[in-house]
RNA sequence: GCGGGUGUGGCGGAAUGGUAGACGCGAGGGUCUCAAACACCCUUUCCGCAAGGAGUGUCGGUUCGAGUCCGACCACCCGCACCA
């Protein structure tokens, strides 16, 4: 062989490493262990280059870790639930099982040739009867111990398709399938008490070290902690049972400001008025409508209704606030009632002045004056104001101090009290669809709500469904849906709502401690392998899955799942940004546009001549067709090719755009690498020492670089050391063993990167066994140093000429050689400098 | 509205407060070849023939020295959002 055969070397060395076993984890208490994982896929159909992005970088870290004497987990399977399965059953027949397991066996086919150093053998997908089964386990646990319930709940029902939809799946207040008007419906549901964790889950963000800060904050603003007092009005003239309205408040300074009550459509105020009244039934039906998706709030008209009751103010009895049912108002959110203040808030001041509603100003700024009529008063930032109509405290306060201050006030006053909430809410995990976890309960007649007995675990989906009719096959099933009771024995029927797919991703990490485990997980692997030492995924996660997670681990160890260590599973989580790709556009004789794959385009025309205009580069999407398949790019270049180029252009948190001029390169590059390998291999030895040490430096030099690079995940800067050690050693006159030294290096700093490549390299320059798990080379610091460092000499701080000298010269005498200088004596001009800074071994700075 | 981030050549991007532009792409020139492919070499921030000068979004500050630290502003990106 005498060229770069990258689809002969790649199956080769595959085979190599699948026959020595080396990416087999097994618990060794004798090498400090190391868990590298990244967000396992959903099975959709083919990979990405997304996929080969994120799992190379993985890929790097566990390769790294191996090579430096740690024992390595690095697992894959597949997030394999979800509503595309039963979609695409519904659209083309076919069943979602034989959709998902068709869609894995093709992706892993497509994983396998990258080459990654994945311990297969524990390979699952969440929709394994093995996996689910533990995860009605972990339920049946969670409902002993009090984290999952039972309420009703307001969601976004499809009344086309009957099945609730996520708030991701309504689009402009219409379902994303059926197009059909979304309706807010009450239904019982299960939920997670992640709630009850707010505090500490927020807290715990602090210890988080590892985890990129945005993540840290977008959870910290998810969980929201707010500081208020709660306090009621009281209420006169209300329905029997409603004698006073809760609200709360973060800005309880401005009380002496309300000017209406507000309460949100399905407050129990509203409720019961609701029950009694024509009037209001009416207003709280059109007010509900509309789904509760961001875009929908953003439209709709504030609506508000004036019920007619009077609330009384806590601090003047005679002073009579109407109450209003309003569609602002949500629900879940504090105590689903308000009082408004118009002089202070943007919202209330809309609503008071459509409705006529007196503006009462209780603050002013500092100095000067602000017409509340106008528009609400809202200083910018905690400052100090001139309070007009104040609750407690001095007349000159910060906002702050005077919340604190009525805080006070109040509680002494027997008021309300403070109190600290949070905006999280419990996580609702039923869904009516078939492509899920069963929840195991039944339910009985006699019994209530009963939960399922373990030993009947896993209850197993039923194969024999049909998907002709919209709705919930399990709901309409002949037979499965009808059971005995676990409690009382007597018929019974199962729930048939399963769980939401985030619950499969909210432990799996655990499970790959011990993937056949007959219960969830197994302590001893757990407190082995647990926590994750790097995680690595998309930031579209960082809120949701990383949330549920946090609460899962929690849940776990309660529930005697998780040692207490792993309740912040993944020690490290790094962000990787997108492959991108430019996208190319004709327009039809409608104007209408058509994209064209990357593979139709070349020198910007078709085949045909015709011209595309090219958009700049996007995330790579199959409507735009901006699409690269990796396994075109292997069949191609290989595998290593497709890797490098991913790691090599940017750094690996920002997004990377994938340009075939880019792929050549990196490909040429490896070619290149290989060629001078054999070229090495094939020169007798031939010792020329004085040039051997200016290689051997720059090995270290590299050595150095890499290392810091590969642990820093500064990847693209690790790769263009690699280049530049390359091109030296590719010039270099160092005699034969020098070469096939700095070769061996070489191979050794690329194999996390081109893991083929080096293997075939190593071989070829006689490495013993593996390169894959030879021990990671380690600069010599006394080849760091050089002898001479040439100095920059800079005249008051721009760069003005160099001088080389020992590293080791007397500050005093590098002074005297920088004066010495022409380009420093011109500047002179005969006079004495002002001073002389010489920091040794980096610049010398004269400033005059 | 609230929160976070980013601004460096034609492009992607390097740079513990110490030679700005490493490395790659693109572009230009050359060697090899009958020619091409492959490969290799050189140039490439801007102005200038050169000497030299300017330069990291803008304005200011700290420092012997600022892409890097501080303040204000501008632009773009991302997340959250009738949250009381």
């Amino acid at each position: 062989m005498s060229r770069y055969s990258p689809a002969e070397i790649e199956a080769r060395w595959q085979t190599a490493w699948d026959e020595a076993g080396i990416f087999r984890a097994r618990r060794d208490e004798s090498r400090p262990k190391y868990y590298v994982l990244e967000m396992f896929p959903y099975p959709s159909g083919r990979i990405h280059m997304g996929h080969v992005r994120n799992y190379t970088m993985g890929d790097v870290v566990a390769r790294y870790k191996i090579a430096t004497g740690h024992n390595v987990l690095h697992p894959m399977g597949w997030d394999a639930f979800g509503m595309p399965a039963e979609n695409a059953a519904m659209a083309s027949g076919g069943h979602p099982k034989d959709w998902t397991y068709g869609n894995i066996a093709t992706m892993r086919a497509q994983m396998k040739p990258l080459g990654l150093s994945i311990d297969w053998s524990r390979e699952f997908a969440t929709c394994d009867p093995e996996y689910y089964g533990q995860q009605q386990a972990l339920f049946l646990d969670f409902l002993e111990k009090g984290l999952v319930y039972r309420k009703n709940a307001v969601v976004n029902w499809d009344p086309v398709d009957m099945t609730v939809l996520a708030n991701e799946q309504v689009e402009n207040g219409r379902g994303w399938r059926s197009g059909a008007e979304v309706e807010r419906r009450e239904l019982t549901q299960w939920f997670f008490r992640i709630s009850d964790f707010s505090g500490e889950l927020l807290e715990a963000l602090d210890g988080l070290d590892d985890w990129p800060a945005k993540v840290r904050t977008m959870q910290e603003n998810w969980i929201g902690k707010s500081r208020g007092l709660q306090f009621a009005f009281g209420l006169g003239d209300g329905p029997e049972g409603h004698d006073r309205i809760e609200v709360y408040t973060t800005r309880p300074d401005t009380m002496m400001g309300a000017s209406f009550i507000g309460i949100s459509p399905d407050h129990p105020l509203a409720r019961q008025l609701e029950r009694e009244r024509a009037d209001v039934a009416e207003f709280v039906a059109e007010a509900r409508k509309g789904g509760t998706t961001a875009e929908a709030i953003e439209k709709a008209e504030k609506l508000g209704f004036d019920t007619g009751l009077r609330a009384r103010h806590p601090f003047d009895n005679a002073w009579e606030l109407p109450v209003w049912i309003a569609n602002f108002i949500l629900m879940d959110y504090g105590t689903g009632a308000i009082y408004g203040v118009p002089a202070h808030d943007q919202r209330d001041h809309d609503f008071a002045v459509k409705y006529d509603l007196p503006i009462i100003d209780t603050f002013q700024p500092r100095d000067g004056a602000h017409d509340v009529a106008e528009s609400p008063y809202v200083p910018p930032k905690p400052e100090t104001v001139r309070y007009t109509r104040r609750v407690a405290g001095d007349e000159l306060q910060t906002g702050e101090a005077a919340i604190e201050a009525a805080i006070a006030f109040c509680e002494e006053n027997g008021v309300g009290q403070g109190v600290t909430r949070y905006r999280l809410r419990d996580w609702g995990l039923s869904r009516q669809r078939y492509w899920g976890c069963p929840i195991p309960v039944v339910h009985c007649e006699a019994c209530g709500v009963v939960p399922e007995r373990k030993e009947n675990l896993p209850i197993a989906l039923p194969d024999d469904v049909s998907f002709e009719a919209p709705g919930n096959p399990l709901d309409r099933h002949p037979t499965w849906v009808h059971c005995a009771c676990p409690a009382c024995g007597a018929p019974a029927r199962r729930e048939t709502d399963t769980m939401d797919t985030f619950v499969d991703s909210s432990w799996y990490f655990a499970r790959f401690t011990a993937p056949r485990a007959t219960t969830p997980t197994e302590m001893a692997e757990a407190e082995y392998w647990m926590n994750v030492d790097q995680y690595i995924g998309g930031i579209e996660h960082a809120i949701l899955h990383l949330l549920y997670s946090r609460f899962f681990a929690r849940a776990m160890h309660i529930c005697g799942h998780l040692p207490e260590k792993a309740i912040e599973p993944f020690d490290a989580l790094f962000t990787q940004g997108m492959v991108t790709h430019e996208i190319y556009q004709t327009r039809d004789d409608r104007g209408r546009p058509v994209y064209h794959l990357p593979e139709e385009v070349s020198d910007g025309r078709l085949a045909d001549g015709t011209e595309v205009e090219v958009i700049p580069s996007a995330k790579m999407s199959k409507s735009k067709k901006n699409v690269v398949d990796p396994s075109t790019i292997i069949a191609e270049y290989g595998a290593d090719t497709a890797r490098w180029f991913v790691l090599s252009d940017s750094p690996p948190e920002r997004d990377v755009e994938w340009t075939a001029s880019g792929a050549e390169a990196a490909h040429r590059h490896l070619a290149r690498v290989w060629r001078i390998a054999a070229e090495i291999a094939g020169t007798p030895a031939d010792p020329a020492p004085e040039a051997d040490t200016a290689l051997l430096r720059e090995m270290h030099k590299t050595i150095d670089e890499v290392t810091k690079g590969v642990e820093s995940f500064g990847f693209n800067a690790a790769i263009a050391r690699l280049y530049a050690f390359t091109a030296t050693l590719a010039k270099s006159q160092a005699g034969q063993a020098a070469k096939a030294e700095a070769m061996r290096t070489l191979a050794q700093l690329m194999a996390p990167m081109t893991p083929h490549l080096a293997e075939d390299v190593w071989a070829m320059l006689g490495g013993e066994g593996l390169v894959a798990t030879a021990v990671w080379p380690v600069a010599d610091p006394a080849m760091l140093i050089e002898d001479t460092v040439t100095l920059p000499i800079q005249i008051n701080g721009k760069r003005r000429a160099e001088i080389a000298v020992p590293r080791d010269m007397a500050k005093s005498e590098v002074e005297k050689a920088a004066l010495a200088h022409d380009a420093v004596q011109r500047a002179l001009e005969g006079a004495a400098p002002k001073k002389i800074i010489v920091v040794p071994g980096r610049i010398v700075n004269v400033v005059i």
